[in-house]
DNA sequence: ACGTGAAACTTTACCACGTAAATTTATCGC
DNA sequence: GCGATAAATTTACGTGGTAAAGTTTCACGT
């Protein structure tokens, strides 16, 4: 127990901390998440995360922003190391998919219905900026190439709001066998891209 | 307090207290839904609503089942209204969107992503099924006039992937004002339907 | 070297909540 | 009237968030 922490010390812990809070989330779920489990997966007692967080709020739009980092870094990723326009299209497509699924308690966080009031949380604004943003740089790109013509940001957000909703769907459990999430987030790509 | 409940007693009590919940779910959101409030609510102590529900979660399948088959209502008028197929799909859109935006609290019930195991409701799965075929109908409808031409289900399904992901996205506070619902479910439709 | 004061951490305590168990109340058949 | 018993309430317990009080540990001035 050091006298004075450094910032390296608070970075530290509250990483730490994070990354305790997100799998708990992946394994209890937001309801069965406590603060109680939390500090004694971290080994302190149940008051020391009050030392580095406001309040369990406080946490969630810690791990919540940390999500949508993680998210843009992939999606940032499949583009950059895609050469062309449309493989950048594909690759960000797969990248958002695999995030999706391989992290839903993440896509939970980042996307769950009535969050309170996230505005006030600054971090959180700037990495849902961020993510949105890299969300349409494919379209941009698609435009650029001459591929797709029209509004980028717009046709951006009309596959957007599609693969979300497909995906949404799928993690509500409101699919079935026979129009399961490849089916129709396929069909739905197929169809918008040749509209455009 | 009569000596025995009727079956009448009984449904009258439950459609009551589904009617509070739902009013608390709209004012206080999920997480501030309590029991305790809900029984203040209806004027009766904490322990009655467990007269006739299990749970709070048996309570929450009950609302739900509700707001599907509400949902399910007004959609099935708005097919049955209209009078030409077109009509008919214009207007079992504008009844979904006017759902969703007019009962959020009910439309985030449905969909929520993570709700614990619905299968052990057996009218809460019906409630789901029978509101998830008329969302197709509308499709079925459009194909056979001959104005559509494909699988009414898949196309269905892209359809509603489409639209449900507009709608989480606007109701989860994730579009501006410059792409705003209107704009992108309004796009989204007008290239599907260009597409089949 | 050694108190000392504050920062870091823990312990204790409080209140809200879901709900089980015990208790009370009110009606029905006799 | 008088149990019997369904319905409702009251009481109580365990859990969770977190405020307040208490404890530990080290950076300093002396």
């Amino acid at each position: 127990m050091p006298r004075v922490l450094t910032q390296t010390d608070v970075a530290d812990f509250r990483e730490r901390l994070c990354d305790a809070a997100t799998r708990l989330f992946d394994s209890r779920g937001r309801e069965g998440f406590t603060m109680r489990e939390l500090a004694s997966e971290l080994g302190v007692s149940a008051m020391t995360p009050y030392r580095y967080f406001k309040d369990k709020d406080d946490i969630l739009a810690a791990v919540r922003s940390r999500a949508f980092n993680r998210f843009a870094t992939a999606l940032e990723k499949a583009f950059g190391d895609a050469a062309s326009a449309p493989e950048k299209s594909a690759a960000v497509f797969q990248a958002y998919v695999a995030f999706a699924f391989g992290e839903p308690a993440a896509y939970r966080l980042m996307f769950d219905l009535s969050q309170p009031d996230e505005s006030i949380y600054p971090e959180l604004v700037e990495a849902n900026i961020r993510a949105r943003a890299t969300m349409t740089d494919y379209v941009r790109a698609l435009v650029n190439a001459g591929v797709l013509v029209g509004d980028a940001d717009l046709i951006g957000h009309v596959f957007w709001a599609s693969l979300h909703g497909a995906v949404v769907l799928k993690l509500a459990g409101k699919l079935g066998a026979q129009y399961d999430f490849d089916r129709i987030s396929g069909e739905s790509f197929r169809v918008l891209f040749e509209g455009y």
